[in-house]
DNA sequence: GTCTATAGGAAGATAGAC
DNA sequence: GTCTATCTTCCTATAGAC
C-alpha cells in the first residue's frame, strides 16, 4: 500500500481486483471498506469509481470471473477419454485449480448471499453446469454405487471442495498424497 | 418484529439470540447492524444491551452454544455399539441434526473469521473434539480404504455438512433418503 | 427493562480541481 | 487518473429519564 507520487496508470484496474479479492476474502464482503481497498492499491477511495460502478459489481467480476474461468479451464483440461479416467482427471483438477485459488473460492461460497438476484441468478447458472459436468461423468461411469445421481454429485463436490478448508502448503501432507487419495475415495463412492 | 407496548422481560434475552441467528445467518456477521436484529425483536437497538455486552459477544455465544450442543447430544445419541453400527448412527445423526439448525451451522462456517482470537481458538477446540469422534469411529471400523484417518475423517465431514447447501424441505429427496445414501456412501469411502 | 437522545465515527458514493 | 472535500446516511455503544 501507499504509492508515492502519480503514477500507475492500467494497472490500477487489475490491482483493485487483486486487493477486493484478498479483502473479501479475508475479512469478508460487508465488513470491507471501499477506503480499505483504495489503502491496499496505494490510492484514494474516490479513484476506484474510474473502475468499478459500486462495491456489489466488484464482488459480483470477481465471482463471475471465477466462474467463468472453472468452466474454460475444465474445457481445456477434459481430454475426453474414457469414464474412469476422466473421473480420476476431474478430482484431481479439481482439488488443485481450488488450491491455487483459495480466495476466489472462499468468496463465491460465502458471498452469494451479497449479490443481487440476477447477479446470484447468473453465478448460479454456472455452477448448475459444473455440476452437471460431473453428474455426466458419473454417469458414464456407472457404477453400482451410483444411487441418485444429483445426490452423489453434491457429495462428491462437497467433500472435494472441502480440501480448501483444511489444506496447508507445506504441511503434513503434500499435494500428490492428497489428489490420489481423494481419487480413490471418490472411485469408491461411485463403486468402480 | 413490532411489540404494541412495554411487556415482555425473561423472554427478550432468548428472542435477541434467536433474531440475531436468522439475521447473522441470512446476512452475515457484518451486514447486520444492532437496530436490525432490535426491530425484529420489537425493541429499540440501546435495550440489546441489557443482554449482551457487544455485537462480537452476540456472535461468539451463538456459535458456541451450537458446538457444545453439538458434543452434547452426540454424547446422547452415541450407544457404544459394534463400530460399524455407531458409524451409521453417527452419519444419521450429523446430517439431521444439522439439518434442523441450518443456520446455526451457517454461522459456525461462515463466521469463525470475525470472531476474535481467543474466541475462535474456543471454537477450533470444540471442532476438533467434534472431528477426532468421527475419526476414532473409521480406526475403529478399520475398513481397507482407510487411509490416512484425519483425511478420511475431514473428507467423510465435508460431504456429510454439504447436504446443508442444497437439501429442502418438500424437496425432491426426502430425509430419510438422505441419511440411507450418506450411510451407503459413507461406508463405501471407508471400504466396510 | 425499555425508552429517547446522542456522542463520535465511518460508511458508499459524487463533484470539481488539477 | 487521482486528489481533496463533502453529502448523506448509517453504525456501535452509552447516558439518563421513566
Amino acid at each position: 500500500m501507499a504509492r508515492t507520487s502519480g503514477s500507475s496508470s492500467q494497472k490500477t484496474g487489475p490491482l483493485v481486483r487483486a486487493a477486493a479479492l484478498r479483502l473479501f476474502a479475508q475479512h469478508g464482503f460487508a465488513a470491507v471498506s471501499m477506503r480499505q481497498i483504495a489503502a491496499e492499491v496505494g490510492v484514494q477511495a474516490g479513484a476506484l469509481y474510474r473502475y468499478t460502478p459500486d462495491k456489489q459489481s466488484l464482488l459480483f467480476e470477481l465471482m463471475q470471473f471465477h466462474m467463468e474461468e472453472l468452466l474454460a479451464t475444465w474445457e481445456e483440461v477434459d481430454a475426453g477419454a474414457a469414464p474412469l479416467a476422466r473421473l480420476d482427471s476431474f478430482v484431481r483438477f479439481h482439488i488443485l485449480h481450488h488450491l491455487d485459488r483459495a480466495d476466489a473460492v472462499f468468496i463465491s461460497y460465502m458471498e452469494l448471499r451479497n449479490l443481487t438476484p440476477e447477479n446470484f441468478a447468473q453465478i448460479e447458472a454456472m455452477r448448475a453446469e459444473y455440476e452437471q459436468v460431473l453428474e455426466n461423468i458419473l454417469v458414464a461411469c456407472g457404477g453400482e454405487g451410483l444411487g441418485d445421481p444429483k445426490l452423489t454429485t453434491l457429495a462428491v463436490l462437497a467433500m472435494l471442495t472441502g480440501v480448501n478448508t483444511w489444506y496447508r502448503e507445506g504441511g503434513r501432507l503434500d499435494r500428490e498424497t492428497v489428489v490420489q487419495s481423494y481419487v480413490a475415495m471418490v472411485r469408491r463412492v461411485v463403486g468402480v
